[in-house]
DNA sequence: AGGCCTCTATACAGATCGGTATAGAATATG
DNA sequence: CATATTCTATACCGATCTGTATAGAGGCCT
């Protein structure tokens, strides 16, 4: 508690905007959009609110910055590189996503999946946090086609587009509380795989 | 606009109950809870808000009451029935969930499933709305087991919470924008279904 | 007619919502 | 040191939130 001031830019308190996109991040990606209040993140953050509005004209902007910032952490340095680091091959990748989904699942502070949470929250189609949400939903789905392409699937969009639906049907099932949905899911995927005659290293029976 | 009190029993403008509960499935299943207001409710169904108060003693116990509506006419009267008329054997019963999903999706005023968005948007695990809908979920799946069962599969519960899994992946894809998400998701059931044996009438190529 | 009960209408309480105004403290730069 | 900019603190705006108080209108029963 007494050695702050000298301790200058290693414990540099953060900037006001860090200190806003962090608390925003942790309690949108918890709680949805709707349900936080400006001055939560105002008080959460030790930000005043008239900062906050400087940094961010409208809730709208501040959310919308939130759903880029979970695509950078989520999608890209968390999802993705999981996955890449687990497997070479393009088809053993595909499968890996379920792999990551089973640590996601079983983590105590598991939050879901954002996109999807505010994709349902927002039932007006022109409303752009929602389209921004499935942007973000459908960079997802290239990453997987991509996956798909390089694996040899022969459409790989429609691969995807399956995965895919797996994926985000196991997210929920892990809402409602299913702890092994992420494991089922991958036997799924494996099916479909099977399906689009790709081989893989290890098999799995019922 | 004339002959009104002359048709007494008939165009009966419906109690205050009947009033309330139609007004808040319509905006409960469109919007989701929190979005609603209660003040929205009382104004649309024409139901003062005391009288509102009167039936139900809170937000929450009419939230839990659109929930078990919910049940009875979408689970139920719709879902349900709508499977048992559509097939016969019941390895074709659980496909077709799949059918009846694609003419629910193309619906322009689709609404998406309750009980998922009821889910996603209460994230404290005790609540009791949450709870109810978790428990609605699973009485879909109990429905699911059972056709399982009677076709045939091993492990009904493992198939039916596959095949779910599939069937609320299909809906947030719907929502999401795929209209073909319906067609997807059946030929993933299919694939479930194959792999457990079970033969059905018509088969799906890519 | 009198009493009973449901429903309506309106106003309100207390809290929270998104967003703004204002004045001053802290900080960095010339 | 002086100036300019950022940030804080606080109070406020109008709207909306869940829930309540109050007074009275309307139908129903004996």
């Amino acid at each position: 508690m007494h050695a702050r001031r000298a301790v200058k830019p290693a414990s540099r308190p953060a900037s006001a905007r860090e200190r806003i996109d962090r608390t925003a991040y942790e309690l949108f990606s918890r709680h949805g959009i709707r349900a936080v209040g400006v001055d939560t993140i105002s008080a959460r953050s030790g930000v005043a609110k008239m900062t906050l509005y400087k940094h961010y004209p409208s809730k709208e902007e501040l959310a919308l910055a939130f759903l880029r910032r979970r695509e950078e952490l989520w999608t890209r340095s968390w999802l993705q590189q999981e996955v890449e680091r687990r497997a070479r091959k393009p088809a053993e990748r595909l499968l890996a996503v379920f792999d990551v989904f089973e640590k996601w699942f079983r983590r105590r502070d598991f939050e879901g999946c954002s996109f999807i949470k505010v994709l349902l929250e927002h039932d007006d189609r022109g409303h752009p946090v929602r389209k921004a949400a499935e942007t973000h939903i459908e960079t997802i789905r290239a990453f997987l086609r991509q996956l798909a392409a390089d694996a040899g699937v022969r459409d790989a969009d429609a691969f995807a587009r399956q995965l895919q639906m797996v994926m985000m049907g196991s997210i929920v099932a892990a809402h409602a509380g299913d702890r092994d949905a992420a494991r089922r899911a991958k036997e799924v995927g494996l099916l479909l795989l099977a399906r689009a005659g790709i081989r893989t290293g290890k098999g799995v029976q019922a």
